[in-house]
DNA sequence: GTAGAACTTGCAGAGTGTGCAACAATTCCT
DNA sequence: AGGAATTGTTGCACACTCTGCAAGTTCTAC
C-alpha cells in the first residue's frame, strides 16, 4: 500500500530531487558528457548503484519530471466528445496550457535544459524521446474522444500539431531573457506559437 | 583527395553497407539490445575497433543512411524566393517527395526499423534525433528562402509541419502490407497525410 | 617503385548499466 | 510496543560501450 505521504515517499521524492539537482547542476558546471555516474551520485549523498534505483541513465536524471498527460486533464478533455479537428486541436492547447500552468517549470531549468541539449546530442535524443511519449498519449487521448484508432492519422496529425506549438513555445521562452520575476509563466509563448500555426495554414 | 571511386572508397561504401546490413539483420533476428557490437562486427567480418570507426554507436549503425536535406534540392527551393507560407510548405512537401523519390527507400527495411523502433527506446531516441537534424536543415533552408533567421518561429514551424506530414506518411507506409510489387512507393502516403494535414486546420 | 596518405586492428582503460545478495530502515498488524 | 513483512540502500561482480594510441597494412599519387 503505497502511501503518497508516509515518511519512506517523502524521503523517495526529496532523493529524486537531490539526484536531479546534482546531475543539472555538474552538467551545467563541466559539460554533460565531462561528468560521471560518480560524480553526481558523490554530489547528491548517494550511492551509484542507487543512482540507478532512481533513473535508467544520466540522461534522464537531467532532464526534468515525468512526461504524461495527467489522468484528470485527460477525462476532462475526452469526454467532451466529438467534434470538428479546428477544435479540438484549440482544446488540446487549452489542455497544454493548463498542464503547464499545474506543472510550472523553471524557466532558469529549462533555459539550462534546452542549452545543455544544444551541445549534447544524446541528451538531445532523450529529450525528444520524452516529448514523443507526451505527443504519444495526446494522440490516445484524441483517439479515445474521436473514438478511432490511437495510431490513426488524424489523431497522430493533431497531437504532433499541438506538441509542435507547446515544443517552439516553450523553447521560445526559456531562451528569452528573463525579465519580469512576477508574471514568468511560458503560457502566452504557447499560445502564440499555437496561433501562429493555425494562420501559417490558413489563407 | 578523397576521389568518390577509387578502390579505397568503394571498398568503404561497401563495408559501411556490410556492418549497416548486418546489424539491422541481427537486430530482427534477436532484438536490438540482445545483441553486441562484437556480433555485429564479426557477421560483418571486421574487428569490433573498425565498428567504431563507420558508426559512433550501435543505434546507428542499425538506422538507415544520413538524414540531411541533399544541396542540390535544397538550393533549388532557396531560390525560388519568399511567398505566402503555405505555398513554402506546398514546396516543401514537393521537395521531401522528390529526395524520397531519388533515395528509394526500401519497404522492408523501413518496416523493419519502425518496428525495432517500436520495442527500443534507444533506437526511438536514436530515430527522433536523425528526424530533428534533418527537421533542421529544413528549417535552414525556409529561412533563406525567406531571409530570416533559421531559428525563427516561422521557418521552425513550417519544417515541422513538412516533416510531420514526411513522417507520418512515411510510417504508415512501412507498416502497410505491401501488395503491388511494382509500384511500391511511399510518395502517395506522404502526399496524403500533407492533404490531411491541410485540411485539418480549414474550415 | 617508392613516399605518403588512409584504413584496420589490438590493447588498455574509463565509464555505463544490471543482477544478486546482504543489510538497514520503515511500515503494518496485533 | 514489538515482531514480521515490505521496501530501500549498498557493494560486488560482470558484460558491454566507446575512445586514444600505436603498431601494421593497403592503397594512391607522383
Amino acid at each position: 500500500m503505497a502511501s503518497t505521504n508516509g515518511l519512506r515517499d517523502r524521503r523517495r521524492r526529496q532523493t529524486r530531487r537531490d539526484i536531479h539537482a546534482a546531475a543539472l547542476w555538474l552538467a551545467r558546471e563541466h559539460g554533460f558528457d565531462k561528468i560521471t555516474v560518480d560524480m553526481i551520485s558523490a554530489e547528491a549523498g548517494v550511492s551509484p548503484r542507487t543512482f540507478f534505483n532512481y533513473f535508467p541513465n544520466k540522461e534522464a536524471a537531467v532532464l526534468p519530471g515525468p512526461t504524461e498527460l495527467p489522468e484528470g486533464l485527460a477525462a476532462q478533455f475526452i469526454t467532451r466528445g466529438a467534434a470538428h479537428p479546428r477544435e479540438v486541436l484549440a482544446d488540446l492547447t487549452q489542455l497544454l496550457v493548463r498542464d503547464l500552468a499545474d506543472n510550472a517549470p523553471q524557466r532558469q531549468e529549462m533555459h539550462a535544459v534546452f542549452a545543455l541539449t544544444r551541445s549534447h546530442p544524446a541528451l538531445l535524443a532523450a529529450m525528444l524521446a520524452r516529448f514523443d511519449s507526451f505527443q504519444r498519449s495526446i494522440a490516445e487521448a484524441v483517439a479515445q474522444r474521436l473514438e478511432q484508432r490511437p495510431d490513426g492519422e488524424v489523431p497522430t496529425l493533431l497531437a504532433a500539431l499541438a506538441l509542435t506549438a507547446m515544443r517552439t513555445g516553450l523553447e521560445r521562452w526559456a531562451c528569452e531573457e528573463s525579465q519580469s520575476e512576477a508574471d514568468d509563466s511560458p503560457v502566452p509563448y504557447v499560445e502564440r506559437s499555437a496561433e501562429l500555426l493555425r494562420t501559417l495554414l490558413t489563407p
